[in-house]
RNA sequence: GCCCGGAUGGCGAAACUGGCAGACGCACGGGACUUAAAAUCCCGGGUCCCUAACAGGACGUGACGGUUCGAUUCCGUCUCCGGGCACCA
């Protein structure tokens, strides 16, 4: 049937009359003080305003917004709020190029990809806001610092900093991706000495680790990926001495080794080029300190390239011996590339005959090896043979190791730790890779930290009733490299809070990773000018139900996240160990394969899509085209096909107009329908099972949006009957109505207009989820395949409810089955109830 | 090197707990409607063999092997792709 004007599916109309509907009401979707229903936190992560929406954004936040939606029509009190990130360096990098202020350019980014999410149709809580480059938010930021410096977990330290040339700033080591920039992937991080803010995450370093087992709700990925971060690694610290001083930094070397069990082994020990004591020994050695600079030389130029795994090994020898406490050998101490400072005590004690890295180190240089742990046998009785080296596994039994040999190699280390300890020569011990956070940035455009230098007081923090300290409007900003604020006299030129006298402020800023470590606590009570949030709303609203977002944060966001909560906890200030209970991490979007990105032109605009297609299309594609989880190839094909689907849902409506009062004239009878009927109702109660169903459990919008095809399929391909009458009007109406209902979620504008069609009137997010009737759903017969030695043979229609025999019977009585089956002998029936049969000959 | 994930038609994918592989959609081919086009509607389809056609048969979920009446699904080995960590002592 040709397709009349009347039936076009207009979604720029569509969508338009409802927006403006919906614009004109701000509390539609405002989340409900002392609300006695049950509370629904859903979250999406917020952008940094760039200026544009890209389609990335579109799918994070469709999935979020047809959760909320769901939730909303399940009858949950729903807390569905967005805003900004709009602290960083793009701002800068622009103000530079255009010489716009960066916060003007912002602000109008801002301004403008607020006017896209509004015509996306995204139900969010605007009256809750949060803008991170205000001071209204950024205050607390500056009043957390406070926080943290009184309870000791803010310092300053002179040390060697990641430094980005492109940034002209610091980073943080979770910042540093290969030995390059997060943000420029092609710039190595240069090491400089710098005087910085770092923020003691590491006092939480176990508990971080620990609650990771809490949280069930998250992807096992993540969750790995913050285990290997913090990298808790237990083993021993062990004192070497050196037999007398060599400089101030005296004349023990603590080595760290998690395999004190092989001790004796130790034929070496072997310190980090930067290691104190080497210092104090090049400084009156000039050949040595020639050489150990070519080894620090080496190291920089391999962690440059992303390769300090790969270096090749080398290393000197001091001249130098250091005494092993354990056996009273004095072994030669070298000084060797591959050893890193920044990780245990910056000194190992070399085995070779049981460490990959000492062995090679120990052939290269001629080095002892020395057999100390002998593999362990199964049997007990048989001889021991001598392992392969290096032997390095922890299934071995001690030799030549004292009064500790025979023991096992795990309560060995219990048993030689405990000694050194009770000896004093060394303790137990645990490391992490985990490093403080170190958030100082020699930036603008960021929130400023709240300290001033005072001759006569040193560091002094700002007053807490003199917050905000604001950030200058007037600055210009370059990539000179320092704070530009340091530039501003205004600004830097102040009074110490102590004692009146000048002084001059920090002209660092944060790392914009604080603003994002607690906005979500600040939608839950957006305006208060009082506190970052009022307790006990936060213990209403936490944690967040469902946190979605891309997987890109698994560590940085996510990590500084739980570290920011559990310090809030342990002041006071919330309740819960945990902020996020469930979290979802969605795939990337791809277009032909790649990233899109503008170097490939391979970038799909939502502007552009929202124009053709519509919002709903944009919308909905983007859930259909992939599970939620993996990702999406960007087919321009793909969308018109939605946009299709969408038209020939919209049709189906405009053909088959029902009549209202045909369900009130029906009401009342219990109609016994044909069998086109009945297979409607049955595919409509299956549609709505399949579609709770998954937005309950897997999220695969996929195949629930197939479900609702294949709904429309089955009542647009009964057009003939219901033109008949053969379908009663109330069935009809029934179908429409929950189509709508169902679609409501995920292409919320053309549901509305379908919801109007079918005249009811109201938001669809009051309107309840629909429900299905299990009888209705399901099938009076049903089909069952044969087999016969495993290879389908045929197929028998039986009653749903027919019992194992009458389907053994059905089955061998079928032709085809006969025919295969004939002349040989059955051995075994197998019959899977409303599954399958299958028959075994031989 | 270690740890996670993935691999199914021309393409995106489905098969949720071991039970008909390929739902749904895209692209494609054929047809209807139209003066024509667009839009819309209907039909077809994994590969190969056989057949005039109907029908029939074999093979098929990255590869090889195993468990099972039966494997995309479980186990083992391997290949390729994506991600994380990486002389972390």
């Amino acid at each position: 049937m040709p397709a009349t004007r009347e039936e076009r599916y207009d979604a720029q109309r569509i969508e338009q009359k409802w927006a403006e509907r919906w614009l004109s009401d701000p509390s539609l979707y405002a989340a409900e003080a002392n609300s006695t229903k049950p509370k629904y936190y859903v979250l999406e992560m917020l952008p940094y305003p760039s200026g544009a929406l890209h389609m990335g954004h579109v799918r994070n936040y469709a999935i979020g917004d047809a959760l909320a939606r769901y939730m909303w029509m399940n009858g949950y009190n729903v807390l569905h709020p967005m805003g900004w990130d709009s602290f960083g360096l793009p701002a800068e990098n622009a103000a530079i190029k255009n010489n716009t202020p960066p916060r003007e350019w912002t602000l109008s980014n801002i301004a403008a990809m607020k006017v896209q999410m509004k015509r996306l149709g995204f139900a969010y809580d605007w009256s809750r806001e949060v803008t991170t480059c205000l001071p209204e938010y950024y205050r607390w930021n500056q009043w957390f610092f406070l926080k943290l410096f009184e309870s000791g977990l803010a310092y300053r330290k002179k040390s060697k900093v990641n430094w980005c040339p492109q940034c002209a700033t610091v980073l943080a080591n979770e910042q540093v991706v290969g030995g390059n920039c997060w943000r420029h992937e092609d710039t190595p991080v240069e090491q400089r000495e710098l005087e910085q803010w770092f923020l003691r995450i590491t006092k939480y370093a176990d508990e971080l680790l620990r609650d990771l087992e809490k949280l069930t709700g998250w992807p096992d990925k993540v969750r790995i990926m913050q285990q290997n971060w913090i990298g808790r690694s237990e083993g021993a610290q062990v004192d070497f001495d050196l037999g007398g001083t060599v400089g101030p930094a005296g004349s023990t070397i603590t080595v760290f080794t998690t395999r004190v069990d092989t001790i004796y082994g130790a034929t070496s020990v072997q310190l980090a080029p930067q290691h104190p004591i080497v210092e104090d020994m090049i400084a009156r050695d000039a050949e040595l300190r020639a050489k150990v600079e070519q080894l620090i030389a080496e190291q920089r130029k391999a962690r440059e390239v992303g390769d300090i795994g790969n270096i090749e090994k080398h290393g000197v020898f001091t001249g130098r011996f250091a005494k092993n406490p354990y056996n009273g050998e004095a072994v030669p101490v070298w000084v060797a590339n591959y050893i890193l400072m920044d990780y245990g005590t910056g000194a190992i004690m070399s085995v070779p005959a049981h460490d990959e890295r000492d062995f090679e180190f120990a052939k290269k240089y001629n080095l002892e090896i020395r057999l100390v742990i002998l593999p362990q046998s199964s049997d007990p009785e048989e001889t021991m043979a001598e392992p392969a080296l290096p032997f390095t596994t922890m299934n071995g039994i001690l030799v030549n190791s004292g009064e500790f040999s025979g023991l096992e190699c795990e309560e060995a280390i219990q048993t030689m730790s405990s000694h050194a300890a009770e000896k004093g020569f060394g303790k137990a011990t645990v490391t992490f890779r985990l490093k403080d956070w170190g958030i100082s940035r020699q930036r603008y455009w960021g929130t400023p930290i709240p300290m001033v230098y005072c001759e006569k007081d040193g560091v002094v923090p700002v007053a807490e009733k003199d917050l905000p300290v604001i950030l200058p409007d007037k600055v210009s900003v370059t990539l000179a490299g320092g704070s530009p604020l340091a530039n501003v006299p205004e600004f830097l030129n102040t009074t110490c809070p102590k004692c009146g006298g000048p002084a001059r402020r920090e002209t660092d800023t944060m790392d914009t990773f604080v603003d994002s470590s607690w906005y979500f606590y600040r939608y839950a009570d957006a305006q208060n000018s009082k506190a970052p949030f009022d307790t006990n709303t936060i213990a209403y609203w936490f944690p967040i139900d469902q946190y979605i977002g891309g997987v890109e944060h698994a560590i940085l966001h996510l990590i500084y996240s739980r570290f920011w909560t559990k310090f809030m906890r342990d002041m006071g200030l919330v309740k819960h160990d945990e902020p996020v209970k469930r979290l979802f991490t969605q795939g990337m979007v791809i277009k032909d394969g790649a990233k899109m990105s503008k170097n490939l032109g391979n970038v799909v605009s939502p502007d552009e899509m929202v124009a053709r297609y519509g919002a709903d299309a944009a919308r909905l594609y983007s859930l259909f085209a992939a599970p939620p989880d993996r990702d999406l190839d960007w087919q321009d094909t793909g969308i018109e096909g939605i946009h299709r689907f969408l038209g020939r849902v919209y049709r189906f409506y405009v053909r088959n107009p029902v009549d209202t009062a045909v369900e009130r004239a029906e009401t009342g009878q219990t109609p016994s329908l044909q069998a086109e009927a009945r297979t409607i109702q049955r595919k409509l109660h299956q549609t709505i099972k399949r579609v709770s169903d998954d937005f309950q459990g897997r999220w695969h919008f996929n195949t629930c949006i197939a479900a609702l095809m294949e709904l429309l399929n089955e009542v647009s391909g009964a057009e003939e009957a219901i033109a008949a009458g053969r379908v009663p009007g109330s069935l009809i109406l029934d179908v429409q109505r929950k189509i709508a209902l169902l679609l409501a979620p995920m292409a919320p504008y053309v549901a509305h207009e379908l919801w109007e069609m079918t005249g009811e009137t109201g938001n669809l997010l009051k309107a309840a989820w629909p429900k299905y009737d299990p009888a209705l759903a399901a099938e009076d017969e049903i089909e069952i395949p044969v087999q016969v030695n495993g290879k389908l043979r045929g197929r028998v229609v039986v009653p749903a409810d027919a019992t194992n025999d009458q389907v053994e019977q059905a089955a061998l009585a079928d032709e085809k089955v006969k025919a295969a089956i004939a002349g040989k002998q059955i051995v075994k029936k197998v019959v899977v109830p409303k599954k399958l049969v299958n028959i075994v000959v031989r």
